[in-house]
DNA sequence: GCCAACGTTGGC
DNA sequence: GCCAACGTTGGC
């Protein structure tokens, strides 16, 4: 099983949002960046593990986990001209763009800021440090240990 | 609101 | 295939 971090921005769509889902499950759509529908498409396996990160706040940090209940499929949004995400080079028989599906899972007890990630040397190597700007990251096992020990009461 | 870092586009 | 121009992300 892969741990990884998924980056959202609150105000579009947050933790909460997606523990209010009738089903606590959400489409995870709307990537369209290379290197993150890679990780999408190839590796992202159900019953993986996903950090939620909320970015482009005050201050940025993780809140929660999730659990992949559905593997890589069509992200549909790309075909609808109306929708944010269209992208009219991807085709319906040959899709560019996917989603996966994330099930809330819980709230960290504490969340655990960007900051503090930064002062955790044993953190250094986060691909959120390195590459800040990848939406959907691999975590390692040692990186989900100190954090989710670092985001109890 | 600024701007550094990064990704994408398109001319050559 | 290179790289300048442009657009986006996201921390501050």
């Amino acid at each position: 099983m892969n741990y990884w971090l998924f980056k959202t921005e609150p105000n579009t769509y947050s933790i909460d949002d997606l523990k209010n889902e009738p089903n606590k499950i959400t489409h995870w759509d709307g990537i369209r960046n290379y290197a993150a529908r890679n990780f999408l498409r190839d590796e992202v396996k159900k019953g993986d593990l996903v950090l939620i990160y909320h970015s482009v706040v005050k201050p940025p940090q993780l809140v929660g986990v999730a659990k992949v209940v559905k593997e890589a499929y069509p992200d549909h949004t790309a075909f609808d001209a109306n929708s944010h995400y269209f992208d009219p080079k991807s085709k319906k028989d040959n899709p560019t763009w996917v989603m996966v599906d994330i099930e809330y899972v819980r709230h960290l007890d504490n969340p655990v800021t960007l900051d503090q990630i930064r002062n955790t040397p044993t953190l250094e190597n986060m691909v959120l440090l390195k590459n800040s700007r990848l939406s959907i990251q691999p975590v390692t096992s040692t990186e989900w240990s100190i954090i989710t020990e670092m985001a109890k009461d």
